[in-house]
RNA sequence: GCGAAAGUGGCGGAAUUGGUAGACGCGCUGGAUUUAGGUUCCAGUGGGGCGACCCGUGAGAGUUCGAGUCUCUCCUUUCGCACCA
């Protein structure tokens, strides 16, 4: 066996032995214990990149070792192939969105391959193939029978010279990203699925989440964000509109001192009609940006609207605004201000000059100062008619009560979730199945004559869908009535294909049903890994889809996820990785120039899974110079004949040693790989092992049995993060199974027993001495021990103590 | 602005249950091998101090015999905010 390392030549062979025995291929009737590992599948967007390597390596990292359990492991892959990037490259390159496309699928899939990823590429899909998003369209025609979809106009963000409608990406400082022109909001008739109809469930569910990290768990609980309050009216006066409020602070409501309505709402639009100002000024609001993070961060403004409305317990009239803080998706677009008791109602209060009135004191009777700021606190009611005196939490019930008793308003659940806007204004995306007919109106399209089929070869100019220019595409006749009628020519949100793609793995060739079986054997995914970016909106969708599809019977379970792992973001010099900032790394050179085991062993080792890497080419050299040195190792002992593994029978002491270390290694090498996904310390821990090998020269045979041994465990640990270098390791042991085929190394537990620990004592909390002791001694022996230590003596020397702490085989604190 | 995380040597990180801070790697320093460079091997490497020792986990407080770890306040960075995926 050759000294050196050659993982160009040895990589592509065993990718081939891989290959041929068909190794990765997922038994879906099997009977054993059966692991679904998932990797988010790739938006196919060229090449791959660090962040891509990362994530897939962490998937097959996980379910290599699943499978040395014994376990039947499916871990498929496919593409998230619509979208909007193959659209702007089509205009670039002129070249139409789906050849482009299929392009970058081929080229990511031979580069995957590669990387020794162990994917079942028989069941591979592309979420633009007719034959995955027919049935996108086919569960979307019964949501849409159900009432689960509808439609209703929604704010777009509109490009006026390019005529089109803008991303919230697409828009740069207000302005459209190629045309410069200051972007306009505007409503059009868009689809929506009722997500929020699953809101309470969605919310109640995630407690059962339990391989979910909190972190995660917690921004979806807020993002659904459930509030109890109280929904009431005010009259405006000399008018017959009402202005329904949303309120989780029903204890302040006789603080109102005005109204702040949302600038789309219908009533500022009214008003506006007759008044000039505030015609300027829902202008102007046209002109902000759609996200939420902008309308937060912008200066509050606002106008009044001439207009005032009588609060429903007191009588009093306050005046109704306008204002660009208040958000027309949330609640009913419209809140009662209450400057004393809500900083957001203060500080606007304070810039227009309107009155602050409180109302809620502190409960132990302390004076309140609003002259800086609100008092947010719950507390005692005070200057509140008939409610004075009460607690905020009574109060609470008092005035819901009172408001029900006058019907002027009612208990509310709120939620912050809003109905999932679907339609898109694109062509790179699944057509909505809908056929718009004058007489019968929006009309789902038959079954049998789905799918919609995009047609993809096409003339793409960038200014508007291309579908819109396709009769071909757009003519039809109702299926109801059998007159002339048009196709809907929006798309579907790409979130839409990634909601269920999971389910659709398990039978990606059942053309007869959207999900058929073994589709309930599989599901949930025992492990989902992707980016922590994706924490709540794909998440949500596809928690969502998953109990749609559960409800049409097409799923057993409630949810579609068991485990999430989330992955952190590869950077170099502290910044993400990407194009913009010019400090990528081609993953493509690497595997070149290391071959792909020092590629993965590297992103294993640096960081743990869950936070951010930080790139480093010498870190790469390092994974590099280890593989050579196990490498070197393994061949010089193989070359002087590999040998039997021999039990441990009476060790020297650097034997037993050995012995024992190589165990060590086991232990927590199998904990941080199973139980933790901690891989950067199963890494170092083999690291430690081989280190202590290379010290290890003993050529007796039992010296050499226990070399065998312990390479053979560091090459089976090491087998899901480094496959190619220990199949081939494996074999020249003198193996004839594959390394992928066999079982995780087994724990000697005897090996892990110590007779002798080194106590550590602290005088006061600090270490003063380190003692070796009995493994197994009294609390009382470890005590005595430490106190006649000659530096203890030093430190505690003349003072009385005061306390000892004994922690049993490990730590004895002298408090002096 | 709101929500969620993170912050430890020159760098990436380790410390799993509140119990020895800095495992392992990178880098650096010195040495060996080599015609040289590279490779490989050996030794050293948190800061200060001649030393006994002292200081040290973003900042400040607190709880504790003992805090990187728990609590509070603050600072910085990252992610998400509904049409990027």
């Amino acid at each position: 066996m050759e000294l050196d390392y050659r993982p160009g030549l040895l990589e592509p062979q065993v990718q081939k032995v891989w290959e041929e025995k068909q190794s990765f291929r997922a038994d879906m009737a099997h009977k054993a214990e059966r692991f679904y590992c998932l990797s988010m599948f790739p938006y196919p967007s060229g090449k791959l990149h660090m962040g891509h390597v990362r994530n897939y390596t962490i998937g097959d990292v996980i379910s290599r070792y699943q499978r040395m359990l014994g376990k039947q492991v499916f871990q498929p892959m496919g593409w998230d192939a619509f979208g909007l990037p193959a659209e702007n490259a089509a205009i670039q390159n002129k070249v139409p969105p789906a050849e482009w496309t299929y392009q970058n699928i081929d080229h990511m899939r031979k580069q995957f391959q590669q990387l020794g990823f162990a994917y079942d590429w028989s069941k591979e899909l592309a979420t633009c193939r007719p034959e995955y998003y027919r049935w996108e369209q086919w569960l979307f025609t019964r949501m849409f029978e159900k009432g689960l979809a509808y439609k209703k106009t929604a704010t777009v963000n509109w490009d006026p010279v390019d005529q089109t409608v803008l991303a919230n990406e697409q828009v740069i400082d207000g302005k459209g990203w190629r045309s410069g022109a200051p972007v306009e909001r505007r409503e059009i008739p868009q689809w929506f699925l009722r997500i929020t109809d699953y809101a309470g469930e969605l919310l109640a569910e995630i407690d059962q989440l339990e391989g979910w990290p909190e972190s995660v768990k917690t921004m979806q609980r807020n993002w659904i964000g459930r509030s109890e309050g109280v929904e009431l009216e005010f009259r405006i006066d000399g008018s017959d509109e009402v202005l329904t409020v949303f309120t989780t602070r029903p204890d302040t409501l006789m603080g109102v001192t005005y109204l702040a309505i949302a600038p789309e709402h219908g009533f500022a639009k009214t008003v506006a009609e007759n008044n000039p100002e505030v015609e300027t000024f829902l202008q102007t609001c046209k002109n902000r940006k759609l996200a939420e993070a902008d309308i937060a961060t912008v200066d509050k403004q606002g106008v009044p609207t001439g207009y005032s409305a009588t609060h429903p317990i007191t009588g009093e009239h306050v005046p109704v605004w306008v204002a660009n803080f208040v958000l027309i998706e949330y609640g009913s677009g419209a809140v009662m201000s209450v400057p004393a008791h809500d900083q957001r109602d203060y500080e606007f209060a304070k810039q227009y000059g309107l009155p602050v009135k409180p109302v809620v004191y502190p409960s132990d009777g302390q004076e309140i100062d609003i002259q800086t700021a609100a008092f947010t606190e719950k507390g005692v009611l005070k200057n509140s008619g008939e409610f004075t005196g009460l607690t905020s939490a009574e109060a609470f019930d008092a005035i819901a009560g009172w408001l029900e008793k006058n019907a002027k308003g009612c208990r509310k659940l709120n939620y912050r979730l809003r109905d999932w806007g679907v339609s898109r204004q694109r062509y790179w995306g699944a057509p909505i199945p809908i056929i718009n007919c004058p007489s019968c109106g929006d009309v789902p399209v038959p079954e049998d004559q789905l799918p919609v089929v995009l047609p993809e070869s096409v003339e793409f100019d960038g200014v508007g869908s291309p579908l819109k220019k396709m009769p071909s595409f757009y003519e039809t006749v109702c299926p109801k009535c059998g007159q002339p009628a048009t196709r809907e020519t929006d798309t579907f949100d790409t979130f839409m294909e990634s909601s269920w793609y999971y389910a659709r793995y398990i039978c990606r060739d059942s053309d007869q049903a959207m999900l058929s079986q073994p589709v309930n054997q599989w599901l949930p995914v025992n492990q989902y890994i992707g980016g922590i970016e994706h924490a709540i909106l794909h998440l949500l969708y596809a928690r969502f889809y998953h109990k749609v599809m559960r409800d049409f019977g097409l799923v057993d379970s409630d949810e579609p996820f068991q485990r999430l792992l989330t992955q952190g973001m590869v950077l170099k010099g502290g910044a993400k990785m990407s194009k913009s900032k010019g400090n990528t790394v081609d993953p493509q050179a690497l595997i070149e120039k290391y071959g792909a085991d020092t590629v993965r062993m590297f992103m294993m080792s640096a960081a743990p899974p869950e936070q951010s890497l930080e790139w480093s080419d010498e870190g790469v050299e390092g994974a590099y110079r280890f593989l050579k040195r196990l490498w070197r190792l393994a061949a010089e002992h193989i070359n002087q004949g590999v040998c039997g593994v021999a039990g441990p029978a009476c060790f020297t002491a650097a034997q037993k040693q050995v012995y024992s270390k190589i165990h060590q290694t086991i232990s927590k090498a199998g904990d941080d790989i199973g139980r933790r996904y901690k891989f950067n310390t199963v890494v170092a821990a083999n690291i430690e092992l081989v280190n202590e090998l290379y010290k290890f020269k003993d050529n007796s045979e039992q010296g050499r049995s226990l070399m065998q041994q312990a390479l053979e465990a560091v090459v089976l640990m090491l087998a899901p993060i480094t496959p190619h270098v220990c199949h081939i390791l494996w074999q020249s042991l003198g193996h004839d199974e594959l390394v992928m085929d066999c079982a995780w190394p087994v724990v000697d537990a005897a090996a892990l027993q110590q007779d002798t620990i080194e106590l550590v004592v602290q005088v006061n909390g600090k270490l003063r001495a380190k003692i070796g002791a009995a493994a197994n001694a009294q609390k009382q022996e470890y005590q005595d021990l430490a106190l006649a230590d000659q530096n203890v003596q030093r430190y505690i020397e003349g003072k009385p103590i005061r306390k000892i702490i004994v922690v049993p085989g490990k730590l004895v604190n002298i408090v002096v």
